[in-house]
DNA sequence: GAACTCTAATACGCATTGGTATTTGAAAGC
DNA sequence: GCTTTCAAATACCAATGCGTATTAGAGTTC
């Protein structure tokens, strides 16, 4: 294994990718406030000063976190969008991609608590909106499409559907995760599709 | 204003009633990790000691909120439930409940920081899981209701479309609360009627 | 290879926190 | 009214936190 040396620029953008990977994981074990800086930059192999010397602060390095997992999220969404799909194949694809983003706890945990944090934060609050409504807006394409193909209006309007989509989506996988014996996975996805085939479809 | 002077008890009350306010506030405000012992004692008028005096640790504090207010959500759903209205009757009472249990953000702050506890700390979780059982029985109870007075079968289990219920509703408040312009209460109402009745009356 | 530059480690200061141990003062018991 | 008891204040301590300033060492440049 001769691993050749590393740019400095390599060097300190790996150490910026671990930090931000173990940020992940303490973050959502701990909690934003539970995770000191120490925790995290020992967790990635590195000591404070190398966290301070990559991020300002944790409040930064979260909303990097959740900057990179929305922009994850929104090319996946892109994609089965533009794809070109039959709406059956749309709709199986979507239901694959949220099962798969939403696999580990991690992002789910870090979004809940970007949540929290909104709430009491206003400047975080008008941060995290903007990723919010752009997420939103996307999925009330998609509703927007669905209906349009089903040759209907929406049955309320369509960005408003889509903070729902998105409330229902969070909350069941929030319960999933906490009571996985009272609702399993299967119970999920077939309350969910009660609930979207009897507002969208129906 | 001759107030006459409290016996040992009463001041102790007093003293303890104060406190889980202050907590609840103090908790909201700043989550429970952000939220010092001594900020609550003192935003209660008191100092650490009497707080280690009334309650074993923080986290004991927030299971007592959390224990009492859903205490009296409770009893005003299962007031609801056995006042014996009409379907139309008992449909708007729950929506001025629920209008009015989430008017100020404390308590939806507090089982919003309920939920990120319990997805990392397993003792907690079966706390809290106690408690939502017995909130979704209680909602599975008026969906059966319902439907039952529909002469139908709920269109999925009636607990799984509990789960969905709070789901959706806590969901909706969170973007009510973060994104008032984009989602008045207006909006919230009218999607929630949409999706609630496409599932239930439809 | 010598001077430099920049990343990350280390050292330092200061503020906070939680818990315990002790003290104080007011209610309770006699 | 004297003693006892208990709620709350105070005092103390050890741990942990963040941010900055400084240092060390490896990459870079010429």
């Amino acid at each position: 294994m001769a691993r050749r040396r590393l740019t400095r620029e390599e060097s300190r953008d790996l150490t910026r990718q671990r930090l931000l990977e173990a940020g992940a994981v303490i973050i959502a074990k701990k909690g934003l406030n539970g995770a000191s800086v120490e925790d995290i930059a020992a967790h990635a192999g590195y000591t404070r000063g190398a966290f301070h010397s990559n991020f300002r602060s944790k409040a930064e390095l979260f909303v990097e976190l959740l900057k990179r997992d929305h922009q994850d999220v929104q090319q996946g969404l892109q994609q089965i969008l533009s794809a070109g799909l039959s709406l059956q194949d749309m709709q199986q694809q979507l239901q694959m991609f949220y099962s798969q983003v939403y696999r580990g706890n991690v992002s789910y945990v870090l979004w809940a608590e970007a949540r929290l944090q909104a709430l009491r934060d206003a400047k975080f609050r008008t941060r995290l909106s903007a990723l919010l409504l752009e997420k939103r807006d996307m999925i009330a394409y998609f509703i927007t499409q669905f209906s349009a193909a089903m040759h209907r209006q929406p049955p309320a309007p369509a960005g408003d559907l889509a903070f729902a989509t998105m409330a229902l989506i969070d909350g069941m996988r929030f319960y999933n995760a906490c009571l996985p014996e009272q609702l399993p996975d299967a119970s999920v996805q077939a309350a969910l599709g009660t609930v979207f085939s009897a507002t969208f479809f129906d």
